[in-house]
DNA sequence: AAGACGAAAGTGGTTGA
DNA sequence: TCAACAACTTTCGTCTT
């Protein structure tokens, strides 16, 4: 669906630039921008993801009917103020709203669904509200920006919702996002690159410490065992067994460790099942921690006492 | 019998020519 | 754009408890 007609002066002037993703009307100079930020597969600019045929489609989940339906936007217009215009003003007033309703109306339906999703998967992750803001921030900014068409919405939701998280040290898996959203692991990880690169928001490389109280909790590991994990993981960023390596795993596997030292042994196989890693790379971050930090004698100890 | 360990082959993503 | 590469996974066989 193009905009085929100027929604304000009914010209068909109308001028795409790509580059920016906007639709002028030579006559009379309206943007129409972002006209169609939910029907944007048509387009495919920014192919960055490898554009093999049949990739033209939109990714991640198709938008269901329902979701279209809703939210049908808000009125905009505020009346009492034409009383103090005079007859130009008015029908600048008028001409000013009409686009205004065209365009904003645009933007707020798919930020209304967009937030409604938002709002969905931040509750089924159990996310404080600040990072729910500061996502839905991200979103309004990748809508301004345009960097939502070619993707799906929901994924720029996830995306958006993946980056606060990470900002706000609490982190979640691409995999847990991705079970909340529906959205596929690579294609959430993606739009979230994208997304950052472009609105320029900083990202620091997610700390393993954030993941622990929570697998910790899951595990239902002493805050002795937690915290000794912490200490474990500290000394192993001072080795720098850590860059490069996947968070979630080293996380894991210093807990594993950990509670090995408190005697409060876990499988590999629940650890691993709790980090969403496998338990191959449990054991080899594990080797790793034990040769870098000699832990093997911690470990032997808490053994003979506990067998005592 | 279950868990821990390790080897080998495969996957998806990044990087550098 | 392609090939090399590192991290991680899957699978499977062996050892330990």
């Amino acid at each position: 669906m193009y905009v085929k007609k100027c929604p304000e002066c009914g010209g068909i002037n109308l001028f795409m630039n790509r580059e920016k993703g906007e639709i002028i009307c030579k006559d009379c100079g309206l943007v129409v921008e972002d006209k169609m930020v939910e029907f944007g597969q048509e387009w495919r600019e920014f192919d960055s993801d490898g554009g093999d045929e049949g990739s033209r489609r939109r990714t991640g989940a198709p938008m269901t009917y329902t979701q279209f339906d809703q939210g049908l936007g808000t009125e905009v217009g505020q009346k009492a103020d034409l009383l103090s215009l005079g007859a130009k003003d008015r029908n600048k007033f008028f001409r000013l709203r009409k686009w205004q309703y065209r365009i904003s109306t645009a933007i707020e339906r798919n930020l209304k669904l967009a937030l409604a999703e938002l709002k969905r998967v931040s509750s089924y992750l159990k996310l404080p509200k600040s990072v729910e803001e500061e996502a839905a921030m991200i979103y309004t900014q990748a809508v301004q920006r345009g960097l939502v068409r070619g993707r799906s919405m929901e994924s720029v939701v996830s995306g958006a919702l993946y980056a606060a998280c990470r900002r706000h040290e609490v982190p979640r898996t691409l995999d847990e996002l991705s079970e909340a959203s529906g959205i596929e692991k690579k294609e959430i990880g993606r739009t979230y690159r994208f997304v950052t690169r472009e609105l320029g928001i900083t990202i620091l490389p997610s700390n393993p410490a954030d993941y622990i109280a929570r697998f910790a909790s899951s595990l239902k590991l002493s805050p002795e065992t937690q915290s000794k994990a912490v200490d474990i993981l500290e000394s192993a960023q001072h080795e720098e067994l850590t860059s490069g390596r996947g968070p979630t795993g080293i996380a894991a596997a210093a807990l594993y460790v950990s509670a090995l030292i408190h005697g409060e042994k876990r499988t590999q196989r629940e650890v691993a099942d709790v980090a969403g890693v496998t338990e191959v790379t449990i054991r080899n971050r594990y080797k790793e921690l034990l040769e870098k930090l000699k832990l093997e004698r911690e470990i032997k100890k808490t053994k003979k006492k506990g067998k005592k």
